[in-house]
DNA sequence: CTGGGGACGGGGCCC
DNA sequence: GGGGCCCCGTCCCCA
């Protein structure tokens, strides 16, 4: 017989030891904060503390203590929670950071939830995009909805079964072990986004497949230039990461001095363990530390994942201090690690009002919205020779503008009708950030312009302007930024 | 099959 | 430090 609330309250009970610092066995130093944990606990949830401890465990007299400078206290407080509550406490903002305490500690199970907790993050649908927009990573918590998020260990679904409609929006959602596998986690209004972004990865992935075929990765490559490379580990689930990845990847990592520095510069020993820890505590960056039984675990480590830390100022390598989670790729700025994981979440916040399409970059939406609906190029689509005022004109079809030249235009059978542009209301860009913002795209003006069509349908011809489209642009630009 | 257009990701620069 | 813009390279789609 089998009594399911067992686990649930050991565990309890070790918390509440470790609440009253009994029987804790182990002090973990994070930036300057000190944990009191124990080791039995540590070593079952962590392969980092279970490679740490069991190299350690001839010394089981004295308490140990580790060091970490690689994520906040309030990340590790996280980390803590859950690996004594089986409650793993995510939020928009500390996601990231905690996905990537659980990669250094070698937590897989929080990698995947925390990953998960990215992808249900996502919406790309026309539908949530208000909500979407009232959740931008800067006010997730606001807006009244409470995205933060517990996660539950197995065991304890095992004696309540989640509810298959959690998610993070939804309150605390269940994880662990078979139990998370079972778990639904898209609520039914995201499950059309989360569609999409399966269409949407399964095209890039394809695209990339493709792209990347057989491609062979050549150990010279550095390290800081792997954005080529990255596709083979963006696999969402690719935790269990290539072997010969790993493999081709360590190198690069030990003559690149890698450490696991959490925007703390040069600090050459970021964690620092007691005594004789110190050498094993640095199993990338140490050719002895590598070289030692102790090292195991990190060779099966998805060292790939989840590490943001900062490359020393090693050779003559660029800083390169921020390490994308999802794939090999580093980047110099928190910015752009933000703008280089929309490529793995599939993220597309920035919707075209014109033509709907939605794009991951304000800058593509700009680029797009341009090209497509402005017509800012000054050059003939048919012939490509440069147009201007008076040597061609703006052709509108539907919701795309483009340029014609007078030849052209009279090949076409299209009549010159000159459109004052400053009666018609130029299609206008939004202003920065303010996605919620209703685009001046014609709604309100487009009846009173006069449009001309040519029979086949809403074409629509209007004088090209240089000047006046210069003005246009400018018009835009401060929109833009 | 090929070339052009558009999308997209990365890097650099400026504000 | 972050956001935005620009440029470049690459890929995909389509005519």
């Amino acid at each position: 017989m089998e009594i399911s609330s067992h686990q649930f309250h050991l565990l309890e009970q070790l918390n509440e030891q470790r609440r009253q610092d009994l029987f804790c066995d182990c002090n973990i130093l994070v930036e300057g904060k000190v944990f009191k944990a124990h080791r039995n606990v540590l070593f079952a949830s962590s392969g980092y503390f279970k490679m740490l401890l069991s190299q350690n465990s001839k010394e089981t007299s004295q308490p140990t203590t580790a060091s970490f400078q690689a994520f906040s206290p309030d990340t590790f407080t996280v980390i803590l929670d859950f690996v004594y509550s089986g409650k793993l406490s995510l939020t928009g903002q500390n996601v990231i950071e905690v996905m990537s305490a659980a990669s250094y500690l070698q937590m897989t199970d929080v990698i995947s939830v925390c990953k998960t907790f990215i992808k249900s993050s996502l919406d790309i649908s026309e539908k949530e995009k208000d909500r979407y927009f009232s959740l931008s990573d800067k006010d997730v918590n606001s807006n009244g909805v409470d995205r933060s998020c517990a996660y539950s260990a197995g065991w304890r679904a095992e004696s309540s079964p989640p509810p298959s409609h959690l998610s993070p929006d939804q309150g605390t959602c269940m994880m662990g072990g078979n139990a998370w596998n079972n778990l639904s986690y898209y609520p039914p209004s995201q499950r059309t986004a989360q569609q999409q972004l399966s269409k949407h990865e399964q095209r890039q992935d394809s695209g990339k497949r493709s792209r990347h075929m057989g491609l062979q990765q050549p150990s010279d490559i550095p390290p800081y230039k792997s954005s080529k490379l990255e596709d083979r580990a963006a696999e969402p689930a690719g935790h269990s990461a290539q072997p010969e990845e790993q493999v081709q990847m360590e190198p690069e990592v030990e003559s690149s001095r890698v450490g696991y520095q959490y925007g703390q510069g040069a600090d050459a020993t970021p964690r620092n363990l007691t005594g004789s820890q110190q050498e094993r505590e640095s199993p990338h960056s140490s050719g002895k530390a590598k070289s030692s039984k102790g090292e195991e675990p990190y060779r099966s480590m998805p060292f790939i994942l989840g590490v943001m830390g900062s490359w020393a100022e090693a050779d003559d390598l660029p800083r390169m201090r921020f390490k994308c989670p999802f794939c090999t790729h580093l980047v110099k700025r928190k910015a752009d690690l933000k703008r280089h994981l929309r490529c793995h979440t599939g993220e597309r916040p920035y919707p075209c009002e014109a033509c709907g399409k939605r794009f991951s970059r304000l800058d593509h939406l700009s680029s797009h919205f341009r090209t497509i609906h402005q017509a800012c190029k000054p050059i003939c689509r048919k012939c490509k020779r440069h147009v201007t005022e008076l040597t061609g004109q703006v052709v509108q079809e539907g919701t795309r503008r483009y340029r014609l030249c007078n030849e052209c235009l009279a090949e076409a059978g299209i009549d010159s009708v000159r459109i004052d542009l400053e009666a018609e209301a130029p299609l206008e860009f939004p202003p920065d950030g303010d996605k919620d913002s209703q685009w001046h795209y014609g709604e309100d003006n487009r009846s009173d312009v006069e449009i001309v069509e040519d029979g086949s349908g809403d074409l629509v011809i209007q004088q090209v302007d240089d000047s006046e489209d210069e003005a246009e642009e400018k018009e835009v630009k401060p929109n833009i930024r």
